[in-house]
DNA sequence: CGTTAAAATGCATTATACGGCTCTTTTTCA
DNA sequence: TGAAAAAGAGCCGTATAATGCATTTTAACG
């Protein structure tokens, strides 16, 4: 999953669940200037942030082996 | 997935693909001293820093719905 | 239109991730 | 058990993520 679409993937997500950034910056406890930034695609978040994010859309980071292309 | 099974996930994953911290530090363009702290558990890896790492060792950052406990 | 909510952007500050260098500790192995 | 390799940790400068506040732009709607 590229950095692109798993922006894309937390903006959707948000908006799939109706909730304004700064609501779900106040729920998730990140900055709305930071999930603002994120979302417009500038930014490198950390895993906290991305976890504080993902955690309130239900959702949760994870890894696994790349598939072959 | 958890902060610390991302982070235990890559350092097992380096190990069984028999690199040192040194060498996937090189591959990954990672510092080792951050590839360092990040194995020991101290740290808060951004997104960047996570892709580079998980690229090489033939991983990739993704995000899921959370299953139901 | 005009109004209002939501989102984007500029500026400035603070916190901290990144990374190099060096030294110590732990692990590995003959 | 001793040497070498690998991993961990302290010190610390630099880059940038996180954040607030104010302003501007965009979207939604009567």
């Amino acid at each position: 999953m590229h950095f692109n679409e798993i922006i894309h993937t937390i903006k959707e997500r948000r908006e799939m669940m109706q909730v304004t950034q700064e609501t779900l910056a106040e729920l998730s406890g990140v900055g709305l200037r930071t999930l603002k930034q994120l979302e417009s695609g500038k930014g490198n978040p950390t895993l906290q942030t991305l976890h504080k994010l993902t955690d309130v859309l239900g959702m949760e980071v994870c890894l696994q082996v790349k598939k072959i292309q």
